[in-house]
RNA sequence: GCGCUCAUAGCUCAACGGAUAGAGCACUUGACUACGGAUCAAGAGGUUGCAGGUUCGAAUCCUGCUGAGCGCACCA
């Protein structure tokens, strides 16, 4: 029995009490049930009694007998006992519970996927960094977080498109030009320029790449590092984030934006809505009818767009493109962008409560010798995802920046993830896999295996470790919806490393092979079930991560 | 000055308003002639920054305070 199934008999229960007339209350469209922190509190919990009570005019433990003698006639309920203020407290019987087994191993990859957020139109738009230079630390956070909140929407049954937004238009780019004519030059970078290693390796590649263009009149020059930059350091954005296992659907071009006549368009659209007003010979945006603190430019005096009348039309073309929900993920040195975004969608006439989220990311705080490494992407010394993955790899490097929730500023000791990454907890969950495949691998050699199906017998799975093991493994459907709908991934994480756990103390405790001469018992069949049913979970989880499930380490 | 975010064990971090706040690391003590010991068991470690409030119930929600990070352009 999954919870899923476990939640509508409860719903079943409080139905039959409300139609015999015991319970006036609405029948609520969705019953919770959690399994226990304390295993004393049975398999699963719930607090309906307690939520109906106060509806129904009755106290919570009168509500909570009334399901509880409903409940103990369902098929597969071992025990109900009411606790506390009006828990019901539910034990299965253990063939009900270790029929999960076989239901996880027949659904195999598909094991977890759900449709909490089926056929949802997302636009899921991170990273985003200004092509100048490297990704760097920041970036490979919602790097990994992004990519993997992706899958887990994907997973969700949601409609997913990723989408990286090129900054490749302004003054920013010019800077970036400059500093590579500069150096190609053999001149100092400009004042405010870039420097950096890679400012030299892209000037180098450009004079090599085109020869004859320091012979080019300075404009033209610049042009030619401008261009030829700009599409190096792309490519080089795009390799370092498919290394990263990172794709994204959509790589968008601001300069288009502008090229297009999207930019004037929005405009006018915005102006149809009636929030766009002329002031001091500018042309503005009035935000402040949505929650802003100021009024925006749109269209500055001297006749410029501004990059904000580009996010307006960034806005609309995913609108138009079909999104349903467009979620940024920016860092916290852009929390002051939030207000301003959610106007825009406002201001088009959207719902800014849902057609439009801004998540805000907390910072990766890098120690090297005890000391805080300040990161600035103009100063030579960055971090770049390059670096991160050559000290700990990209499994590692996924995992830790993935785990936490991104509301939480992290910590990363260089010296420590570098010297000693046995402790880094993605190898307790992946050493997990391993012991598990490692399990199949000494059936194999021993001639057994778990044998068919129909011969599977649940009732033997009994014993403490085993419930724990199936309770968590009925647990990953919700684990995955709520990751989707709260635009958490790193539950995943934390949900792996509480399967692990719960993997490694079953292998202590239970054997899953024979041993010696000992014959292969059906005991033995049906944790080989387990095992399998669990393997597929972790494999599953960690794909979610983009992190791999290796057979050996 | 105004605003946003954060504050949980020695460290790094968890905890859809639920029961005794949990993991990993580090520390102490144990466990390998069995499926991989990169493991497990036990122990120690907390006034969830402070003070109020709402609630049957608060780390979680509200108010104030303290501390930290960040942001407040006709820049991009």
């Amino acid at each position: 029995m999954t919870p899923a199934e476990l939640s509508q008999a409860v719903q079943a229960a409080v139905s039959a009490a409300v139609e015999a007339g015991e319970l006036a209350v609405a029948v609520p469209e969705h019953v919770t049930v959690e399994r226990p922190k304390n295993r004393d509190h049975g398999d699963y919990a719930t607090n309906v009694a307690l939520q109906l009570a106060k509806p129904a005019g009755m106290p919570p433990r009168a509500v909570a007998e009334l399901l509880a003698a409903r409940l103990r006639e369902t098929t597969g309920v071992a025990k109900v006992d009411i606790a506390g203020p009006g828990f019901l407290n539910i034990t299965l019987d253990a063939a009900a519970q270790g029929l999960l087994a076989r239901t996880v191993v027949e659904a195999g990859q598909a094991y977890g996927r759900n449709e909490a957020l089926k056929g949802l139109k997302i636009n899921l738009e991170f990273v985003s960094a200004n092509p100048t230079g490297p990704i760097h630390i920041g970036g490979v956070r919602w790097a990994a977080v992004g990519d993997s909140l992706a899958r887990v929407l994907r997973a969700t049954g949601a409609d997913v498109t990723t989408e990286y937004y090129l900054n490749d238009a302004g003054v920013q780019i010019t800077k970036f030009a400059r500093s590579l004519q500069a150096v190609a030059n053999g001149k100092p970078v400009p004042e405010d320029g870039y420097v950096g290693e890679y400012i030299g390796d892209i000037a180098k590649a450009i004079t090599d790449g085109v020869p004859g263009v320091l012979d080019l009149p300075e404009d033209e020059q610049l042009q030619v590092f401008r261009a030829e930059g700009l599409k190096l350091m792309v490519a080089e954005i795009k390799r370092s984030m498919e290394e990263f296992g990172v794709h994204f659907d959509t790589w968008f071009s601001e300069k288009s934006l502008h090229e297009s006549g999207a930019v004037e368009q929005a405009i006018d659209r915005l102006r149809e809505q009636g929030h766009v007003f002329d002031q001091d010979g500018a042309i503005w945006l009035r935000t402040t009818d949505f929650g802003d603190d100021k009024d925006r430019v749109l269209i500055k005096a001297d006749g410029e767009t501004t990059y904000f009348a580009a996010d307006a039309a960034y806005y609309l073309s995913k609108r138009d493109r079909g999104s349903e929900v467009s979620v940024y993920m920016l860092g916290a040195d852009h929390h002051g962008y939030v207000n301003r975004l959610k106007a825009i969608a406002a201001c088009a006439g959207d719902d800014m409560d849902r057609n439009i989220e801004v998540r805000i990311g907390q910072f990766v705080k890098m120690l090297r010798d005890g000391q805080e490494v300040r990161l600035s992407k103009r100063a030579g010394n960055i971090i770049t995802i390059d670096d991160v993955v050559d000290w700990i790899g990209v499994d590692a490097a996924r995992y830790m920046l993935a785990r936490s929730s991104t509301d939480s500023t992290i910590t990363i000791d260089i010296d420590l993830v570098t010297s000693q990454s046995n402790e880094n907890p993605v190898f307790y969950v992946q050493y997990a896999h391993t012991r598990m495949c490692g399990v199949a691998r000494k059936a194999a050699e021993l001639g057994v295996d778990k044998g068919a199906a129909e011969d599977f017998k649940p009732e033997l799975l009994a014993t403490q470790w085993e419930s724990d093991m199936l309770g968590a493994l009925g647990e990953f459907p919700r684990v995955i919806a709520t990751a989707g709908e709260l635009r958490e991934p790193h539950r995943v994480a934390r949900y792996l490393e509480d399967l692990a756990g719960k993997y490694h103390r079953l292998y202590e405790n239970c054997m899953f092979l024979p041993k010696g001469d000992e014959e292969l018992t059906d005991t033995h069949r049906a944790r080989l079930w387990l095992v399998e049913a669990t393997r597929t979970v972790l494999a599953n989880g960690l794909t979610l991560l983009g992190v791999s499930a290796p057979e050996r380490m």
